[in-house]
DNA sequence: AAACTAGTGGGACACCTGTTCAACTAGTTG
DNA sequence: CAACTAGTTGAACAGGTGTCCCACTAGTTT
């Protein structure tokens, strides 16, 4: 009974952080790692931009917590494909296509995590997610197997036109022995 | 005998062009591609920026020179590797290792690829390197193969202690069929 | 009610940016 | 030799940047 108003100062601070979060991320997804200022957050967000300065008050704060979200949310989303070619080729290849910005700006992390430590164990999440998915492999066959996952992604994002789902399960099939 | 001077101002501006282009190439190594402005590649070669911008008019000009070349110079430098586990993965193991910088400045290049087509046919030049070399292989198996390898080395970048040949050869090895 | 404090937002600072320009030097050509 | 022109350079312009600061509002606490 004491319980405050759903919407005080507090609540409301962490709705505005959310929503610059969520407007760095649609900006990494349209111009890039490097189309992310203070100002263009902002913009984007429609707030001022002392507002972004004061919720993160470093550009690299910004990013790293932009970052380290998406690459969070997108485990989450991973949590729906089964361990199958089928499934995990019409993963990649809405990746590619629908999800392509998103995808995009997956990679971005990865490499600014070449150049960050910090960044790393976010940037690695992905690939933990996979080793708790298709743990049962054996382990070099894993590890050529997510690599692989890595590496049609990236070459499907610099494909004139994005490969389908059909033209991926095959290759998927093979990488994946069926025990 | 009308043989002009050997290092006339044709000449020597073609030096610079070059150095130009070696100077940016450092700065992608060492501070990525958002670290190049016309005043820090002109900084990095040691001449003033208004060379810079004489021999390219406009950044994206001389960035986009800088990774095409990069990527030409690249793929000569892969004509040594023959098709056997072990000289592939001793390759990878340099390319994340010794070579690190230059591994980073060609995955800089893809992400730029995928915003912008006309770096494409440069970035995937690798891709039709590799499948000149590995040509012989089953079209599936290959692409998983040329996948892996782009999975590989980017995970390679962003491991704590990159992974060493010994590590990579099993898992190129299953990759690559013996025949 | 009074005191406190999280959040707001406009404005300013110093700095770096891409690009242009006009004056100049020195190879090249007729 | 004179005419030409590729290359060189410092200076300048207009604009964007990160970050800080201070006056202020409005929830929150005592």
């Amino acid at each position: 009974m004491a319980r405050p108003p759903a919407d005080g100062r507090r609540a409301r601070g962490e709705r505005r952080r959310r929503e610059l979060l969520a407007a760095t991320l649609r900006v990494i997804e349209r111009d890039g790692v490097s189309g992310v200022s203070h100002r263009s957050v902002a913009r984007e967000a429609d707030v001022p931009v002392s507002s972004s300065t004061y919720y993160y008050a470093t550009l690299d704060d910004l990013l790293i917590a932009t970052l380290t979200w998406s690459a969070r949310e997108m485990a989450l989303g991973f949590g729906a494909v089964k361990p199958t070619p089928g499934s995990v080729a019409r993963f990649l290849a809405e990746a590619v296509g629908p999800n392509r910005g998103r995808t995009l700006a997956e990679y971005e992390l990865y490499l600014l995590a070449a150049r960050r430590p910090e960044l790393r164990p976010a940037a690695r999440r992905w690939i933990t997610l996979l080793s708790s998915v298709f743990g049962t492999m054996q382990p070099a066959a894993f590890l050529g197997f997510a690599a692989a996952l890595d590496g049609l992604l990236i070459q499907g994002l610099i494909a004139d036109f994005p490969p389908t789902a059909e033209q991926m399960e095959p290759v998927v099939s093979l990488l994946m022995p069926p025990r």
